[in-house]
DNA sequence: ACAAAAGTGTTAAACTTACACCCATGC
DNA sequence: GCATGGGTGTAAGTTTAACACTTTTGT
């Protein structure tokens, strides 16, 4: 129950109150949808096709940045929470309607859109590739997978006695996946158009200046777009930075299950963890590792040209038993 | 350089462009000040002072929920971005302007706000309460700052074959500090008022209900104010969640430093942690831990009825050394 | 046969945890 | 003397990291 009692004068204040008098901004949520994207199929009998870190873009059907691509998104609606506008527009945009979700940012750098005062609530969204069904949003035209390769490079590190600088460079390239071939489901609905359209763009670069200022014993992060071509508004600000939220994340939770199938080999599951800290593991400390967090099942996988492996899913014991 | 080049026609899109033709909410910064509050000085000359987590509430002059206690925090202005807004507040609200400061999330509930749709980010803010100097902001009349005390209370565990549903009672008691006596020059502005408000409302007590669901392999939580006494809006479960925020980050991070003065005695130091983690550590492993950090000065403290101890500060080496 | 992935065991080093112990001070 | 906080050492237990090794498959 709560306590609060509304007083008749209060009423009346709020009667009168308009809010529209005041100066606001546009809300949207932006989504960095990430999964696992399998490689086209290599003539070599042996060897698995290669893993790659995926993410959904949008190509933008109307100004501005019209023709590039962005991340999907949308502007919240009166009367919903902004989870509730990331949800619906996950499922707008990839027809899945329950994966892990969850905000990393607010995004509201002055004339980031050249549209007016929009900032953007940041959302990672980690889904299983194969599960998708990509299809047009209201306000774009085309949808499609892209790897991601995100390379850090120190440029510049300057330690005082009681202050610091340290600028790093991210140079991002996102590589269009091979059109879907005929045997891939994947896309239901897609607006055939001009020829132009058929020019595979098929690769955007840009490049981002984080500047980490420690001063009075202080961190700020400040990042500046230095280069982005084919990426509209700070969008490669936001994909370098929920980046780096997955990178974290990876590390303290066991969120990667959720860019897995539901069963799994652990090798792929490894993979997964490989792409996405930048790093290899050693296979026998990897598997101590996250052996309380899998269950095995009876199946396994077979046709490659080595040895068999063992088929193992969640432990979903593990999962609710994580509650500090 | 950024290759993104207007078209006359994007030009004359966006002149035409009519943003506020759309919906769109108010946006403000809600601060989650945290502080360690003394207890005052005890008669046992041996005992030090008791340390207790402080939050700093300001009560609310004008409707809704006047009189009302409620976070710091206002409305994000055109043309600055979120952080910028939460440092203005910081700065009228408590007179620091360098103090850690990091948001943890949007609140964004339908119908949180009475005036109508405003969503808020929620900021969590560390500083040192002898830096602080308290004083009216525009929309409140009083600022004080209160102990803070939440208790957990699990009420049902439900946990079936793949799903679960975890019910968490978080109690919320609010304690004025007694009032600023003669030497603590904390408050240097405040507006004398009527007796009505003289009459200590000394104590708040607030109840959220954390309801984290485990379905389809994903986690979702849901907070309801079950009994806000004296609390304005949702900033029940904005304080909770703001202290879920502090507690992770102490574990991860080294924030507690800014919550402490500049030098410190490794006991006071550990006091922060045992207050915020609601545990207490053992002295030998806790300083093993925290030696990286910290280096020794040459001063002591005294005075006291039992050994002096030695002061230490923070150690800005490994503070800039965690470049991951 | 052999390359590629699947999978196990062993050991040293690093870190965590628990606990036992002594020191210095003001009254 | 003694309660209180200040401070150190040691040893057991656990976790991490590195590496060496065997197995199974399709061509």
């Amino acid at each position: 129950m709560r306590t609060y009692q509304m007083t008749d004068e209060e009423r009346k204040f709020l009667n009168t109150y308009d809010i529209t008098s005041f100066d606001r901004p546009s809300l949207t949520a932006d989504m960095a949808v990430f999964a696992i994207l399998t490689e086209n199929e290599t003539e070599e009998y042996r060897k698995d096709p290669a893993q790659k870190l995926g993410i959904l873009l949008v190509r933008r059907e109307g100004f501005p940045y019209k023709g590039s691509w962005a991340l999907p998104g949308g502007f919240a609606k009166n009367g919903e929470s902004i989870d509730e506008t990331a949800l619906r527009e996950l499922r707008e945009e990839t027809g899945v309607d329950s994966a892990y979700l969850s905000s990393f940012g607010m995004f509201s750098t002055p004339a980031r859109d050249p549209r007016g005062w929009i900032v953007s609530e940041g959302f990672l969204a980690l889904v299983d590739q194969r599960k998708c069904r990509l299809r047009a949003g209201s306000d774009a035209w085309e949808a499609a997978w892209f790897t991601v390769d995100i390379r850090r490079e120190e440029l510049k590190k300057h330690v005082l006695a009681n202050s610091a600088e340290i600028i790093t460079k991210y140079v991002l390239t996102l590589s269009r996946k091979p059109a879907a071939d005929a045997q891939d489901p994947e896309i239901i609905e897609q607006k055939g158009n001009e020829a132009e359209n058929r020019i595979p763009d098929s690769v955007i670069t840009a490049a981002v200046e984080e500047t980490r200022t420690f001063s009075n014993h202080h961190e700020t992060a400040i990042y500046t777009i230095i280069d982005s071509d084919g990426l509209a508004f700070d969008h490669a600000e936001i994909i370098v930075r929920a980046f780096q939220a997955l990178r974290e994340k990876t590390r303290t939770d066991t969120i990667v299950f959720d860019l897995m199938p539901e069963k799994f080999t652990l090798y792929s599951l490894q993979a997964a963890y490989e792409i996405i800290l930048g790093e290899s593991l050693t296979t026998p400390n990897f598997r101590r590792k996250i052996a309380p967090y899998v269950v095995e099942t009876d199946e396994m996988t077979g046709g490659a040209g080595h040895r068999p492996a063992k088929l193992f899913k969640r432990n979903l014991d593990t999962f609710y038993r994580d509650t500090k």
